[in-house]
DNA sequence: TATAAAAAACCGTCCAGTCTGTTTTTAACA
DNA sequence: TGTTAAAAACAGACTGGACGGTTTTTTATA
């Protein structure tokens, strides 16, 4: 690869990066172009050389963010099926995801979406995308029930995530988070078939 | 009492009813004092008159918005009391609130919160005052639980909601939002003692 | 030298908060 | 009761700053 193509790419990637830092620690609507430039260290001009505006700035970085939560989650999943960690584990590690980084940007992303209509189609389809990737997760999640029934068992898991991440905007009480993530797994586990040869 | 009074009481209330509008329909950065001042058929003079500041304004418009709520609330679960409506409908109502307005804006403020410790701190007792009403409230509606057990199951229910209504941002598809409701109400229904006379 | 990348100056817009002026209501008092 | 002064409610112009996007200039590579 030629050198410039290479410092390009490098700022790009810096760029995106530095996107979802300031995205998560400052909110959207404090988010600034310059800002972001100063952040990833570069200049305004280099900023919107790459980008030619904020919105397609955000949508990709959003589409790096949401990339990255499906690798981790696959790789999870990958070692449940393996017997390498529990489910409850797995679970744990959702909700870590979920109370992070990931779950407050999506948030910020949907806020914008739903009074931008533009903005909105640019991500829809990213975000079905994204959905149609966790539901052929969910059915190697649970092998031994109905496609459906997984999926819709861990809609209802990340959905309940989804509500406890935004609740810990103002609850910071770790222990209430796990009291409830701990009567979650058991209900999830009461789900289960508890058999090998049928399905639920 | 005496007229200006009155008509400084209708003032506020006009303001603080349309910027709820605002918030929900143009969400928090696309709200302006002019904005809500116009909605409200109020003069920016008038507006300010009232309200120190933009955040003063949101935060109390939040109050009047969470209140409702718990009056809404609290009759249904009254209903349920009374045995003249399902528990199954009471969720119905809630979901419906939770897809609605109520919760597109409290995830507005959350976020602005999340960035702004003073507004945060305005607002965090509101917030506490608000769930303690509601744990008062699913003790009454399941009197033969444990309170810790009732609060446990419907704080559940409550993120789960949250959850569903961020969702219903980008999946506007009613059926796949019941079918999770249908199958939530199941597991619900499940943790519920069947005898009478015992706790659970 | 030609071209891509980066930097920085610049412009138009928007908005919260301030300030000054005007009208309406209330209270005091002769 | 009629008059007037004070206070409250209201209206709108103005300001200072922030920001997104554009344009121009500089630098580095091929």
């Amino acid at each position: 690869m030629k050198w410039q193509q290479q410092k390009s790419l490098a700022t790009r990637e810096k760029v995106l990066r530095a996107a979802l830092v300031c995205l998560e620690r400052d909110g959207f609507h404090h988010l600034s172009l310059v800002r972001v430039a100063s952040e990833a260290e570069v200049s305004k001009g280099a900023l919107t050389h790459h980008f030619s505006s904020k919105d397609e700035l955000i949508t990709l970085a959003m589409e790096v963010l949401l990339d990255e939560f499906v690798q981790t989650l696959r790789a999870s999943v990958d070692d449940v099926h393996a017997g390498r960690v529990s489910l409850d584990e797995c679970l744990d590690g959702i909700w870590h995801f979920m109370s992070g980084q990931l779950y407050m940007v999506t948030l910020e992303i949907a806020l914008k979406a739903r009074h931008e209509a533009a903005f909105k189609s640019a991500l829809t389809p990213l975000v079905q995308h994204f959905h149609a990737q966790l539901n052929d997760i969910w059915i190697r999640l649970f092998p031994d029930l109905t496609p459906e029934r997984a999926q819709v068992l861990m809609n209802l898991t990340m959905n309940l995530l989804r509500g406890m991440g935004t609740q810990s905007v103002f609850r910071e009480d770790p222990s209430y988070f796990n009291e409830l993530l701990d009567t979650w797994k058991n209900i999830l586990d009461q789900q289960l078939p508890r058999g090998k040869d049928h399905k639920y």
